[in-house]
DNA sequence: TAAAATCACTTTACTACTCAACTGATACGA
DNA sequence: TCGTATCAGTTGAGTAGTAAAGTGATTTTA
């Protein structure tokens, strides 16, 4: 180990570059359904757990409240999601157009993404690998900066 | 595993999760040196590369010519770079400024960036992780997006 | 019951990226 | 020697995010 790295920062580094490279590629992979990989990203988690408001939306997301106000209207503009004033929050629900168009990416997506750890990991890799990426997912939720 | 999710899916998720959340958190962490997340990683490689040209430099850093254009522009302006006009390339390298910034803040993002890992992993499992990260990385930079 | 607090969401000004069209200099073939 | 190709970098228009200030309707409290 040099004096420059340490072995976290080492795979900090190459996990960044990965997900970078494959969120690149995702969103070549889905201008076919005519949708950026962040618009996919909102639309699985509606899918999901509709209806929902923004803030819980938000927080599924570990985005902030402005950036999803935002994209909610965007995605509202092309039709993907409806949103209904309620006793104070706002209800978003996929349109018939999304659920039509999802039901077509979803699926292509999933093989798309799920090829690049296929392609290079046995199963038993990947369930160790997901096993110590729940840990550090988990964890960064509740860490926090330390004083200045 | 369900209908909806394949492993490599949730690692997916998992992995775009933390490495969002770590981002914000270094962003967070680094304002006490006057950097952001992206103009830290910038240096990081001109401090290692040093002198280099801009397509070097958007390869590294897994981003476009345009990018790196716009971004070194504002590094510039800053006072944080300099680039010179060679035959047909321009060649980046830091000013004392920002080598007296990093000789701070290197170090400190280091530890800060190294705790993520250490605080949730041995060291076994953190070989283990750079291992599986390591084939994962660099099989994205050979893989190609399919046809439609 | 009028002022203050809260709450979900929006907006402003910014960074940081993308793709694709453009610039400007050098090199090279007919 | 005059197009033409190439090549590094820039720029325009757009997406996607941030922090922080602002809105506007309720709800609490003094």
């Amino acid at each position: 180990m040099s004096d420059n790295h340490t072995l976290g920062s080492l795979i900090w580094l190459r996990l960044v570059r990965f997900t970078n490279r494959s969120h690149q590629m995702t969103n070549d992979f889905l201008k076919r359904f005519g949708l950026t990989t962040a618009q996919f990203d909102v639309l699985v988690q509606v899918r999901t757990f509709q209806p929902l408001n923004q803030l819980e939306l938000a927080g599924k997301l570990t985005v902030t409240e402005g950036g999803i106000s935002r994209m909610l209207a965007r995605l509202e503009k092309d039709g993907y999601i409806e949103r209904k004033q309620g006793w104070k929050t706002k209800t978003i629900r996929l349109t018939t157009r999304a659920e039509a168009v999802m039901a077509q990416a979803f699926p292509a997506q999933l093989a798309f993404q799920t090829s690049f750890f296929d392609e290079t990991l046995t199963e038993e890799e990947q369930r160790t690998l997901y096993e110590l990426v729940t840990r550090l997912q988990k964890h960064s939720t509740n860490k926090s900066v330390p004083q200045e």
